[in-house]
DNA sequence: GAAAAGGAAGTAACCCGATT
DNA sequence: AATCGGGTTACTTCCTTTTC
């Protein structure tokens, strides 16, 4: 059945509850005093109905699902439907009203929508899951050879997107982050038929942006949840925000709430996003602002919300309205001055007073259209950590990304930078056994240089598509081919710039075809086929 | 030889029920 | 509603082993 007939068929059951319910036949549950009763929450073909644990309830409900099935037409499967019971009912009246329904019962260790429904104290055995997820994933494609490009494709659209699911309400613990950056690394690094091969790189370091030297792979975990929590403030009006707020910050905001007592794992997730959210939000203020001057973010340009205060006698309990002239949406100028110091106040004064914000309104001020997004929160989280392990490689890596030329020849560049292009003397130096010559020509030693430049083929190749001319200057002038390369793909010209870089794929290409499968091509059509590309 | 992985042990955090 | 404590689980740190 279309999705859609689905909406409208629940339509109609989610309205026979609620008439029951107003009627006091069926009491839906609440978490807490002051949250919403929650009697049913339906998502597609999936219902969840709350009732509390009586005969009465269970009858009543039975007779609701019975004339719903006729009303509609849909039979539902009881066989495929399951009960779950508070702890404090006793055994044998499961039993009993589990047979009246005729359901399973269960423990709640049960997956819905691929999360698990009940997280409870062993976290890694109930997350355990996404490292099956991904390695499956991971098997079915092993096998093909994809180029490095192309794994990049499948690593950023396929892969990082298992987790993301999960990620996006829950932090995923260290451990088994650190499990799923391995198994990704081995990915990257990994053969053919196999993950095993000298990981040349750390994950950590594959995860700087592409303009840093690495190749942006990223971690938006934490983002993720910080949109839940901006979500959490910005929707007041939706259901979980309700319950939320009834629940843990009733009579305060969400930035400045506590953690409370026994709080859950999602709302501790949550919790946790507060102090990313004061980096990138700011408060639009309405006519009528309850905003509190001291615990949240409302000022335009400071990163700190905390400040100098000249008569800080009660700057804790005042509120922006204080400061403001009433009737008009003007600063108060007078006061700002006598109340703050003399920065401070300058900065107050820069805080724009529209006239068409009618109500505090909580804004991204990361985006143009002030909507949270993930991507540029994981911009602004990664600058306030650019102190600390994250610093970017040497190299003018923007003009490595810019050449016109196909990924493939791209990622081979960027190896080739990085230092880590398995030549027999890269080889060499991580310790695996192998000869130490070039094993197109066997005279002398197989070096970055030697192998894009040196050896016989290759030479004549370049001189066969005309490119000689514009790397001969350069082979004399620098000794390091990272300088040497890089100062070809600078130049003005974008076109042979791609040339270059084609060409040196196909060199790259025709050293491993000719050691692996022995099969070598002439020079001169190496060099025709790269000008051609 | 270097980097990653594994192990051990001590410490912090957490869950959850009991208590008032 | 809030706090406390017991028992687990997770994190940290340091060290050794393994792998290429």
């Amino acid at each position: 059945m279309s999705p859609y007939l689905f909406v409208l068929v629940a339509e109609g059951l989610s309205a026979l509850i609620n008439i029951v319910v107003s009627k006091g036949d069926i009491h839906g549950i609440q978490i807490f005093r002051g949250t919403p009763k929650v009697s049913h929450l339906l998502f597609t073909g999936d219902y969840f109905l709350f009732y509390r644990a009586t005969l009465t309830e269970v009858t009543n409900l039975m007779g609701l699902l019975r004339s719903y099935a006729e009303a509609s037409g849909q039979e539902i499967n009881m066989t495929k439907s399951e009960v779950f019971f508070s702890h404090n009912i006793c055994r044998p009246a499961r039993e009993d009203m589990a047979c009246i329904m005729g359901v399973h019962q269960v423990l709640g260790t049960s997956m819905y929508l691929r999360l698990p429904s009940i997280i409870g104290r062993s976290k890694k055995a109930n997350f355990a899951f996404i490292k099956d997820h991904l390695l499956k994933k991971i098997n079915s494609w092993r096998g093909r050879s994809l180029s490095k490009a192309g794994k990049e494709v499948m690593t950023k659209l396929v892969l990082q997107a298992i987790p993301s699911y999960i990620m996006s309400d829950s932090v995923i613990l260290d451990d088994i982050m650190k499990d799923i950056k391995k198994m990704l690394n081995c990915f990257w690094w990994g053969g053919i038929n196999t993950n095993k091969g000298v990981m040349w790189l750390a994950w950590e370091k594959l995860m700087y942006s592409k303009k840093e030297g690495g190749l942006g792979f990223r971690d938006f975990n934490m983002d993720m949840v910080t949109k839940q929590g901006f979500h959490m403030m910005t929707k007041p009006k939706m259901l979980v925000s309700k319950v939320f707020k009834a629940r843990y910050y009733p009579r305060s905001s969400f930035l400045e709430v506590s953690l409370g007592n026994n709080p859950s794992f999602v709302w501790r997730t949550l919790w946790r996003s507060r102090k990313f959210l004061t980096l990138g939000c700011r408060w639009s203020i309405g006519d009528v602002s309850r905003i509190k001057v001291m615990s949240e973010p409302w000022l335009r340009g400071m990163n700190k919300v905390a400040w100098e205060v000249l008569k800080g006698k009660c700057v804790y309990d005042i509120n922006v309205d204080n400061v403001r002239l009433t009737n008009v949406k003007q600063w108060d100028v007078q006061e700002i001055r006598d109340v703050f110091t003399h920065d401070v106040a300058n900065d107050i004064l820069k805080v724009p007073l529209l006239e068409d914000v009618l109500e505090d309104s909580m804004v991204w001020k990361e985006e143009q259209n002030e909507v949270y997004r993930v991507k540029s929160s994981y911009w602004l989280l990664r600058s306030f950590q650019t102190n600390r392990l994250i610093c970017r490689e040497e190299g003018d890596w923007g003009s490595l990304w810019n050449i016109k030329a196909p990924p493939r020849a791209k990622h081979l560049l960027w190896r080739i930078f990085r230092g880590c292009l398995p030549t027999r003397k890269k080889l060499r130096q991580h310790f695996v056994q192998c000869t130490p010559n070039c094993q197109l020509c066997e005279n002398s030693e197989e070096d970055e240089c030697h192998v894009f430049f040196g050896c016989g083929t290759t030479n004549q190749s370049w001189r066969e598509t005309g490119l000689y001319s514009n790397i001969e200057p350069c082979l004399n002038n620098f000794s390091d081919v990272n300088a040497l390369i890089l100062d070809i793909c600078s130049i003005k010209d974008m076109r042979n710039a791609g040339r270059v870089a084609v060409l040196i794929w196909m060199i790259w290409n025709n050293r491993n075809n000719a050691i692996w499968n022995n099969d070598r091509e002439e020079a001169s059509k190496l060099g025709m086929q790269a000008y051609h590309t």
